[in-house]
DNA sequence: CCCCCAAATCGGGCTTTTCCTGATTCATTT
DNA sequence: AAATGAATCAGGAAAAGCCCGATTTGGGGG
């Protein structure tokens, strides 16, 4: 029984290019792929794969937020992360969200096959670049009681808050999330009062500086 | 005789995917690989490849300077660009610095693979997406000579659009400006036709790229 | 077990903004 | 002189936003 794999990655030529390489070990197979946060979503409930291989930076649903639906909703399905950044917040923000591992594209192939039968055994894979910066914040978390993250907005907020800077309209959101757009316009209120910004302007340029939104979706 | 690649891009899993779709072509050979500028630059002199696939966001020596060096030390040596991004600084910058296309990475593997074959032929390729951009940047310089930082815009329009990415509302840019808020209104409608963008958050971020707004700010 | 709270959901009614369709002025170009 | 593009503005319809409140649901603590 081979290793059921799922990419996310916004790009294509890194998807198939993912795919040729892990079709290169015997012992696993790509069974889907997304190009974005939300159809991983679905598609890790269908395809109940072993493993999910999570880019971060992904439209629609971001992947920490996408991750951390992944493990609710489908215990035993392993997420790592494949990230272009060793930012410690999207670390942090992987791990914290279920991430069984987090590994840097600037690594070799030969880590992301190992990272992917790694967590399958139920362990955790880190390249080792970033443990480092991990085992720094576990040092540093160590004198202080809480203060991992900013968990100022809550997990629906994020995801609103990510499709109204991507450019979509309150009732775009509402009917994808298939809610009110009373709702969505509650959640955005509720968020620019955290934040106390008073546009959308600001509310986008929050989002893109958390990682929420990139500059050219 | 096939077509001999070098690859050019940080990440050692897209470079090492993006081999593994190149070995099934049977006309395509890479002959090396790069993680850096600099040393892109070294290799095409040494190897004196058919075809640089080159990444822009690249260290050491960015992607465009780097393919300035190349062409102008390896005549023959043809540069294919390969980026995440469709901003037309960076696709004005590539194509003025001597690439033979542009493509970018949310394409297809298959697009890889005519663009290859499209600059060694001598011509030039660009991804779809990416021909409109360009088009239109030939169809403004028709008219002008120098074309500036964002020739798209009248001052006028990028004034009302950096106060509007900085979080004022139309009424508030209206008063600063001293016109009324329905002028302000006419602006920004024509800005966003002209741009095809239907929100603010796309604004915003239009202006970020631009140069016009910080994000902090 | 029950109460409370935070999070998520929605509605009514009113205000504000946006959208669509023109229209005028002025300077430059042809 | 005619045409073009830029900047300015208006009116009315449509949409979105703002301020109130309300329900439901899932946990935690008493």
């Amino acid at each position: 029984m081979s290793i059921r794999v799922l990419l996310v990655d916004d790009h294509a030529i890194v998807r198939e290019g993912v795919r040729s390489l892990l079709d290169g070990e015997a012992d696993v197979e790509v069974v889907g792929e997304a190009a974005d946060g939300r159809t991983a979503v679905q598609l890790a409930a269908e395809l109940r794969p072993d493993v999910v291989v999570m880019d971060i930076g992904v439209p629609d649903l971001n992947g920490v937020d996408a991750t951390r639906q992944i493990v609710a909703a489908a215990s035993g399905v392993k997420v790592l992360a494949l990230s272009m950044y060793s930012d410690r917040r999207f670390i942090s923000g992987m791990l914290e969200a279920g991430a069984s591992g987090y590994l840097l594209k600037k690594s070799a192939f030969e880590e992301l096959a190992v990272g992917i039968r790694t967590v399958v055994s139920g362990e955790i894979y880190l390249s080792p670049a970033i443990s480092g910066i991990v085992v720094a914040d576990y040092v540093r978390s160590l004198g202080r009681g809480a203060a991992a993250s900013s968990p100022e907005l809550t997990a629906r907020e994020r995801e609103v808050v990510q499709l109204l800077a991507e450019g979509h309209s309150t009732k775009e959101v509402a009917s994808r999330l298939n809610v009110s757009g009373k709702t969505i316009e509650t959640h955005r209120r509720n968020v620019m009062s955290k934040l106390n910004i008073r546009s959308i302007a600001e509310l986008t340029k929050y989002a893109v500086r958390e990682g929420l939104s990139e500059l050219d979706a």
